[in-house]
DNA sequence: CGCCCCTTATTGTCAGACATTTTTGTCCTA
DNA sequence: TAGGACAAAAATGTCTGACAATAAGGGGCG
């Protein structure tokens, strides 16, 4: 169920049908609204695939996200009760036992708590969805900074920075360490996107090669094909 | 085409699927989208309404617009061309006409194409999309602000200061100036949006009304039924 | 007058069908 | 052998009809 869907990978309406138990129609409407978030590509005629980030997306939507979310982070260090103190500290202590325990996805559980704790009381809604929306774009990327790379350690003491700042009531402070935070994030997003363009183009070459093998395979078909051919 | 759809009003898929001649299927993939974009809504056994916008949600938006067109703007002005001033002056020019000739639609018109160049060159298209998305949803209560209120003209100098921060190559003046003008934008909208939610207010009191009405005239219609009732 | 039940309208979902378009596979030719 | 024309297969875009589940509205009753 996760990290299955590579993205640029073609989905196939009638195979989802079969694997979600669904119908078309239904399936179709979902698919509309998966789109109009950008998680997938719904290209006429060609079908709904994965959507695909490359290395410019990556940094725009960072951009819009750091932006963003400094103005939520902001609004917040003035409206933050000390309800929320603890939100944040019990957030940023789960973090630190899933770097201890080495555990990713408790990493990236623990740092989505903590910017959720932070939006839900940034007394905008519009401005949460919108960061929400885009946080759902590039998730997939902050986990495999978190996964594979060792993002985590720097990611700890960089929001270790935004709670302290939070906490001595500063919000420019504040708001410049989250979009720090978001900067690095960035860096990482941005390293991984590259690599997977590479991929991407060096899978194209296989893909080439693959083609001629299979024309070799298939010539032994041909005799078969032939006949139902001829009797028809 | 324009102005028939008013905020709250529910939307029947029939009705639609007669006027617009497609099917239900393609219909409910089209308002799943139109969802999304938040320009209905769509709850869950009660069908589609056109969506409602609160006070306090006018003034998120708003806020996000702001800080989202000031980024533009700012970015815009270190990257822009003369042939980019051209069309501001040229958008500027149609909006003076517009004022002149008292045509709020065109003068619409202008300062969306005004903002569409300078989005356009800003060099973010995701955040570009994010703007014409937020302007979407209150689009039609900057509509009125020029159609029954006469907030042109305050808009045109508004503009103007824009576009002079903007040749005089300073980001900050001109990120500035966008958002006074957004913030004057934001000033009618609420008005707008204040006096629609008393209508809306109004009329509910007046919909129990015409209930008692309407139960009066129904009264003779029960004859009828109860004959038709006895039959089966 | 207000409350409960029943009828009706509307939505959510499905299955099937068909034209159009894209993709794939085959054959022919230079 | 590579490349192009052509046919076959797969997939999409759209429509129709149907049915259960839910919400809305009317009628009857206290």
């Amino acid at each position: 169920m996760m990290g299955e869907l590579r993205p640029g990978q073609k989905l196939v309406e009638a195979e989802l049908c079969n694997s979600l138990n669904i119908s078309r129609a239904s399936l179709r409407e979902a698919l509309r609204a998966l789109e109009s978030e950008r998680l997938i590509e719904l290209i006429p005629n060609r079908g709904p695939s994965v959507a695909r980030l490359g290395y410019k997306e990556v940094e725009e939507i960072h951009d819009v996200w750091s932006l963003l979310t400094g103005a939520a982070v902001y609004d917040f260090t003035a409206a933050a009760e000390p309800a929320d103190f603890e939100k944040l500290d019990e957030a940023l202590g789960v973090f630190r036992e899933a770097i201890q325990e080495n555990t990713p996805l408790k990493q990236l559980a623990a740092t989505n708590s903590f910017f959720m704790a932070i939006l839900s009381k940034c007394g905008n809604s519009v401005l949460t969805e919108m960061i929400i929306s885009l946080v759902s774009r590039v998730n997939f990327l902050r986990a495999q900074s978190l996964l594979y790379q060792n993002w985590g350690v720097l990611y700890a003491t960089e929001i270790e920075d935004i709670v302290s700042a939070i906490k001595s009531r500063s919000p420019e402070a504040a708001r410049d360490a989250a979009r720090k935070h978001i900067a690095s994030a960035c860096v990482a997003a941005k390293q991984l996107a590259a690599s997977a363009e590479l991929e991407a183009r060096d899978k194209l070459k296989g893909g080439k090669r693959s083609n001629q093998n299979r024309k070799a395979k298939e010539k032994r078909k041909r005799a078969a094909t032939n006949k139902a051919r001829a009797a028809s």
